[in-house]
DNA sequence: TATTGTTATACTCTATAACTATA
DNA sequence: TATAGTTATAGAGTATAACAATA
């Protein structure tokens, strides 16, 4: 069974469909989130913010997997589009805590709309049976090697 | 309808979690092909050729969806490590047509070996059905959306 | 002295533009 | 003049390192 394998055998595994693909989702909702000011990074910020409360921009980079100087960067410019405030904490100064604005829930809402059409788009010669299963088996990946 | 969405109904789509989680298989796969002196372009640049007839360099850019000067790159260092040839075209003079070596198809088997470990490694809690649905979907969408 | 946030710097990846040889 | 390949340069993105304020 040590068989030579070829270019089919790559192309064949989940893993390398699944970095190519995921490349071309990524690009494409960086397109579509373009409008919005946004990056995906700053996608990825704003849902963090809105999935627990609120922590300091060191814990913040660690969820996200980022160094904290690229939150810095990223609260910049989202406190720029009035999307997150940011307020010291006053029981350890030099914490900065960020919140979601309504402003900011606006932004993360409308990229969730802008997901939920790139599905669309994308599994659209799927059947309803294909669809599902690859929904539930990406959100069974997604919570076992994606940090929450 | 247009209930305002969060975090939860963002990270519930399938273009976030191809996203991310193909970010995570690209880096696995990365590390994995580094002890070979790859890196993943290098891997699809040996399918590519393994895949069709020997083609120009600029021909080889297009299906990778790349610069044709990273091609170049990618080609010196491959034929550094003597994967793959590069032979003058007779016909046209301008060309370079690049062949893979024996050394380059047992780099390529190498690297579908790294994928196929991945594979089982991502999916050790996804049951078989699972499984083949997944990889069945993720095949559909490839030959969709990829360029091949 | 250790830690948070910030700023300054450097590195990686890849594209664009300029150049050479051939057509 | 146009095209294949190459080389030189530039930009985006992000990390690491140095620094300031607070603990």
């Amino acid at each position: 069974m040590s068989d030579v394998k070829g270019a089919a055998e790559l192309r064949a595994t989940i893993v390398f469909n699944l970095g190519t693909l995921g490349a071309v989702a990524a690009d494409r909702f960086a397109a579509r989130v373009e409008a919005l000011g946004l990056k995906p990074k700053h996608a990825g910020l704003l849902a963090a913010l809105d999935s627990g409360p609120a922590v300091s921009q060191q814990e913040l980079a660690k969820r996200l997997g980022v160094a904290p100087s690229l939150v810095v960067a990223l609260a910049d410019q989202l406190q720029e589009l009035g999307a997150v405030e940011r307020v010291r904490d006053s029981e350890d100064r030099r914490r900065q805590v960020l919140s979601l604005t309504a402003e900011g829930r606006a932004l993360l809402s409308r990229c969730a709309d802008a997901a939920q059409d790139l599905d669309a788009e994308l599994t659209a010669d799927l059947n309803a049976t294909q669809r599902d299963a690859l929904e539930h088996a990406l959100n069974l990946l997604g919570r076992r090697h994606l940090p929450h």
